[in-house]
DNA sequence: GCGCCATGCGAACGTTCGTGCTATTTTGAG
DNA sequence: CTCAAAATAGCACGAACGTTCGCATGGCGC
């Protein structure tokens, strides 16, 4: 790896933290070359454009996602541990010091949703294939006889979605401290009612 | 009605969907000026910085709020009808075209969640009304014997809340037509889960 | 209908923004 | 050790930002 990775690499980290305070729009090439003792020039050389940064930023949080949320969840066995592990995960990342601003994908998602190009373009992206993994491993817990056979796997990815977007405005707007003990209440409520085992008739 | 205050209501509500697009720090001056054909210098006289129209645009959205979302809802009997109303109410108002972007408080709640100042300490306090009214309406619906009595108000809250966030983003960014489907199923789910009648024994 | 004061305009300020150039320094292969 | 190539600095640009100031002007109370 030449120095030159190396110094990108260092770049796209604090831009990644920056982004999850100030918003993708906030962040500065300015400003990172202030933070980080570089020249304006030097930052910008490592990106052919603001746009370029924002989408690169985007894919090394999801490098990120992907190896501390999805990875170690879908290495779980189908079913309640995976469903579990997807959760704690999440909440984990959300809260984690890495993103010292909270999850940058949500902070993205609000900031780019109606303005069309590229960034917003990878960002859907994203997002989709989170939503099409937890509805795959809600399928998976279908089969695997934790989750009830005529489960809506779409409709319960939209809600553990929910319920965590619920999580993360309460802690970070909010700063209620029994944002955890709420998140959690509510996804067991949720898990209770899609899973097998004692569970309401729910007709229809 | 003087003539500055027209125009002031007139910057006012342009300001308010401009920033439910691009957000309250997305608001310029000078685009505001651009848009109503008015001298940058003229907008900026009705209000001492930037930061005051910031908080005088939330406080703006919050009286419409007040009148087409709360208000109609407490004319509503306590218990189920004043729930149902709270919630379409807030659907329709997500969805209202008087808001371009979307929600502003929701767009607003992410953006300034790590910006301490006056800005903040104004959102906070309107998202803080607003759970406590959510909250009071579930109180209420326990004292009309449609909750059980065990609910959770707060609880309550929270779940609604995230329920209608998970419908802004899944409809704002992902764009999915199913998004109104889902939100509504995942809030039945809510009612019939808290409400008396044939629910789960739910043991503890 | 006179006169004043609210209302709005125009120009300018210092900053910061993203983005080009052209040098200069640093790096690593031969 | 050499030298081309890669990496970074320096400088300048046009535009947009919030903000200030002095000046015109027209609406409204008296």
């Amino acid at each position: 790896m030449g120095k030159g990775e190396v110094t990108r690499n260092t770049i796209l980290e604090h831009a990644t933290q920056l982004a999850s305070r100030l918003g993708l729009d906030g962040l500065s090439i300015g400003r990172l070359a202030g933070d980080l003792e570089l020249s304006k020039s030097g930052v910008f050389a490592h990106f052919q454009s603001k746009e370029a940064l924002q989408i690169q930023v985007l894919e090394y949080a999801r490098e990120h996602f992907v190896g501390t949320v999805i990875a170690p969840a879908l290495r779980q066995p189908r079913g309640e541990q995976r469903i579990r592990a997807l959760f704690d995960n999440w909440i984990a990342w959300g809260n984690s010091d890495w993103l010292p601003g909270g999850c940058i994908f949500v902070a993205a998602a609000i900031e780019l949703d109606d303005q069309p190009g590229p960034v917003r373009d990878t960002l859907f992206q994203i997002q989709k294939d989170w939503f099409d993994t937890m509805a795959q491993a809600a399928r998976a817990a279908v089969e695997a006889k934790y989750f009830r056979p005529d489960t809506d796997a779409d409709q319960f990815a939209f809600e553990m979605y929910g319920i965590v977007l619920g999580f993360h405005h309460t802690l970070r707007l909010l700063r209620d401290p029994a944002a955890e003990k709420r998140v959690r209440l509510a996804f067991e409520r949720l898990l209770r009612q899609t899973s097998l085992g004692r569970q309401p008739s729910q007709a229809s």
